[in-house]
DNA sequence: GGTCAGACTTAGAGCGCTCTAAGGCAAACG
DNA sequence: CGTTTGCCTTAGAGCGCTCTAAGTCTGACC
């Protein structure tokens, strides 16, 4: 194996030993192909030839090259590799926070494919501020990354643009207008169609939305509400508390609902983070879910399935995003065409948080 | 903005007119330190020493080429340079999966401060498999990385030594015996103490560990627990029921605990999984926590503080265990130096799921 | 036996940068 | 006024690989 930190030392040796023979020099630095072709008594361009899993290189000189390598431990450099022939096989992941599990499943899910297909993952977080992601986004640009992947972006259009005109481009849950690039988006109004196809089939007229605010996603899951009410003809009896994607919004929501006359029969939180706050504040009430109230969540996250909790929410393929998004990205990396724009179509996840409405 | 895909293009455009003037080329390609230069009017080497931010380049110079590297959209090719300096600025980690909270949480701490520190992050995944972890491993040095993270490796200890021979390792929850690396871990017995004195404290005498199989820590927690009964001199009445660290093990030992005549009056579960299974099971047959018994997890996942939850646990700090092994490893990368091992030191978060035992 | 296609192999010029050694040039010195 | 000292700046040799153009060597064919 290898020493460390004797580079300097390994160049010196090769001047002042020129005739010593290769293999005492060759044992002090990382072997390159010039060292592999020694040992193999072939040229340079053959090692390299091999190494690239060329045709037209004879078996018994393939094996032979294989060989040397494999007893100098050979490993080629993707540095060099990649600056000859300008492909670096590794692309760029932008997101949020990896701690957020929203995200950390969709990089899962690009990670995924990644090394089924060779690709390696340069990874950034913006750590929900522009001016950071902005920053990360500059560095990947420096390791000439094949492509990105952008995960809900903050920054500005112009500076997506910017990165779009550089290198190829995808965008996962944010579109925006006017660049080139692919898109992975969710299809927030059918999700939450799902949702209310599911309540009033239930029996439920009186339905509270505890919305997102002003967070990504959240005008839009309101107004698919509003809207989805409206198609049930209820739209007159439609509710909206206001909300912030926290689940302290949902136990503040269930204390202001508590403290009301009547409950509604069912509550539609803008996410499962928000239902547990409510699932929290109605269970300490002492108001039974579902018997005296439904809940129904959106994101499918990993407590949502609980025992405990057992929430009813929309599942959105998080692993599968990460995927296409990356599929999309290769594609589009060798193949120059069109903008693709794919939706995904949400699902709904009945568990045990909802059931008829109690008769009155 | 440079096109991309023309790089053959602006090359034949370079021979074919050579008095053409450098301007239309270099509108073909990525500008590189060579047209920068071409366009302040100095040599390629004073523009690399502004780009490293070298001292000993006058104000005037340094502002001239600044300028012209902008006006040119210039961005150094980080191949180019990591091939040269012999340093990529950039660690590998590898984890088991993203989309486990636990791994992306450690991931999380190192990104963290890798993109303070102006470090950049190639993550691979094993995906549960030693396999695919050594592939991983080896595309990672591939890339030349300065140093890899490996976050509880799957891969044989001679693996792991066989990498840590090429390149700086730290490696965080799990030791080997005889590897040249720096080790995060856990002070698990402590974290396992802390539980039985909160417990005992409170009164209970009979408590039973729902313990983790064979799983990672899982015979040690298991040990630690029986250690912490016999110190407490609770040794004889120290039980453990099997489990795996899934939420099904927890629904089961439930179910297991309920069949028989009397209840421990705490049960102590191998991790918050567990836990969360276990309070689903008691709370489905109608068993009150903490009232009729208390419940302690490991892990402080996010669940675990949720209201409805709000579960005693012990909080192990990931992110702080991320940027600790990145801080290891980096420290390890310029200065030789005796294999560190940090110990973290889990902390005990009392919420909703115990109190004093019931009086009988 | 000469020729030539086709299969292999090799030489060598980059890729875009770093970094050492050497060069230029002004101010300061004797 | 010729040096010397320091500060800037430059030339140029790599870093380890890719890839084109130019070989060399067979064996088949006439």
């Amino acid at each position: 194996m290898p020493l460390q930190g004797v580079g300097a030392l390994s160049k010196l040796a090769r001047f002042e030993m020129p005739g010593s023979g290769p293999t005492i020099t060759a044992a002090r630095h990382a072997p390159t192909m010039e060292d592999v072709a020694r040992e193999a008594g072939v040229s340079r361009a053959l090692v390299s030839l091999v190494m690239r899993a060329q045709p037209n290189v004879s078996a018994a000189r393939r094996a032979r090259v294989l060989e040397a390598a494999n007893r100098l431990g050979y490993r080629p450099n993707a540095m060099a590799r990649s600056l000859a022939s300008r492909r670096t096989r590794t692309v760029g992941v932008i997101l949020d926070d990896l701690r957020n599990p929203f995200f950390a499943e969709i990089a899962g899910g690009v990670e995924e494919l990644a090394s089924e297909l060779g690709y390696q993952l340069l990874l950034g977080a913006g750590g929900r501020q522009a001016r950071r992601e902005r920053a990360a986004l500059a560095t990947l640009l420096e390791y000439r990354v094949d492509g990105v992947i952008l995960v809900s972006p903050r920054m500005r259009a112009a500076d997506i643009a910017a990165a779009a005109s550089e290198v190829p481009v995808v965008m996962v849950g944010r579109q925006v207008r006017n660049i080139d690039a692919d898109f992975v988006t969710i299809h927030e109004s059918h999700g939450t169609r799902l949702v209310l196809d599911h309540l009033v089939g239930l029996g439920h007229r009186d339905i509270v939305h505890v919305d997102g605010g002003t967070g990504a996603g959240g005008p839009q899951r309101k107004a698919a509400f509003l809207r989805a009410m409206h198609a049930h003809r209820l739209g007159a009896r439609a509710r909206v508390v206001p909300g912030d994607f926290t689940e302290e919004a949902g136990v503040a929501a269930a204390r202001l609902l508590l403290a009301e006359p009547t409950l509604p029969t069912a509550v539609f939180a803008a996410n499962d983070m928000v239902a547990a706050g409510l699932l929290g504040g109605f269970d300490q009430a002492g108001v039974q879910v579902p018997a005296d109230i439904s809940i129904v969540g959106y994101d499918n996250i990993s407590i949502a399935h609980l025992a405990h909790v057992s929430l009813t929410t929309v599942d959105q393929p998080r692993t599968e995003m990460g995927r296409m998004a990356l599929e999309l990205l290769l594609d589009r990396i060798d193949n120059r065409r069109p903008n693709i724009v794919r939706m995904v179509e949400p699902t709904l996840v009945v568990r045990s948080t909802t059931g008829p409405p109690r008769p009155r």
